[in-house]
DNA sequence: TAAAACCTTTGGGTTACACAAAGGTCAAGC
DNA sequence: GCTTGACCTTTGTGTAACCCAAAGGTTTTA
């Protein structure tokens, strides 16, 4: 298979295809004649394999481990493991924070109605965002907005 | 006041406030004789809005926007309202993921007793992983793996 | 056989900073 | 006055997981 077979095989991109293979996730033969990738189905299964760790939550390079791991013959399975449990109060974590951010916005939206849209007047910018509480200049807490695409 | 000023006053790393100047949210003067930059009372306002705004969820190139109305003498609410507005619903999709992102975690982790601890055997790498439902091929759904540290 | 479709590698873009390096500046103590 | 340490500047690199464009070779197809 070439690329774009694996690709369309697993339902992913070309790109990602490469992607993994740049990174060391898939070894394909390359033909000596064209330069072009070689894969085969036990590739497929490797991808197939890495999109299920993907749901789980796995990096790249946890991924990388667990397939290192494998390749070696031991098994991976207690990794996996440790990587789940620790990651699991994270996800909850994250969750919380998303949750409280939701809040937030509700709350923002809905005190809408209670505020004029004010012309900045050089000591407020926009009330409605001047309103909230300010987030803690505290070190230890805070991690309230990280977003991703 | 100099960058570390600002910096603890607002509770972030001076690294932060340096980036903020670099993006333009921040436009302090910058002191003739030496380089440096001179915040005042206002750079603060701005860093707190900044910080509220981040709160929020608002990316930084949305907050430029913001305060571009704002600069203008433009009311940024209306703005605000419509990125609030079409961000939420994507928040709630992400948590939804998160959820069950948590519940597919918990799951393996329940099954671990029930499935032994195989080396690899060439047809199974971790039998827990392959155990899970294949990620849908289909290109419309599918976005449940998307971490960040 | 020529064009369409696909392959390769290389390099840049995305987010919001963190961090290191090289070099100038400033406050304090001796 | 001078050394030292703390702080400033700019510039460049790294992060996660790809996406996309460019330049140039290959294969397939009409």
């Amino acid at each position: 298979m070439k690329v774009s077979d694996l690709a369309k095989a697993a339902g992913v991109t070309s790109e990602t295809v490469r992607h993994y293979t740049r990174e060391g996730l898939l070894a394909p033969a390359k033909d000596p004649h064209n330069g072009y990738h070689r894969f085969d189905s036990q590739d497929l299964e490797r991808l197939a394999f890495i999109q299920r760790a993907r749901t789980l939550g796995f990096s790249i390079k946890e991924i990388h481990e667990i397939l290192d791991h494998a390749d070696h013959g031991d098994s991976p399975c207690p990794l996996v493991r440790d990587l789940l449990a620790s990651r699991l109060p994270q996800i909850r974590e994250r969750i919380q924070e998303l949750e409280a951010l939701a809040t937030r916005m509700e709350q923002a939206l809905d005190a809408w109605a209670d505020m004029p849209d004010g012309t900045p007047d050089g000591h407020s910018l926009c009330r409605l965002i001047e309103s909230l509480p300010a987030p803690s200049t505290d070190k230890a807490a805070s991690n309230t907005a990280k977003e991703e695409a």
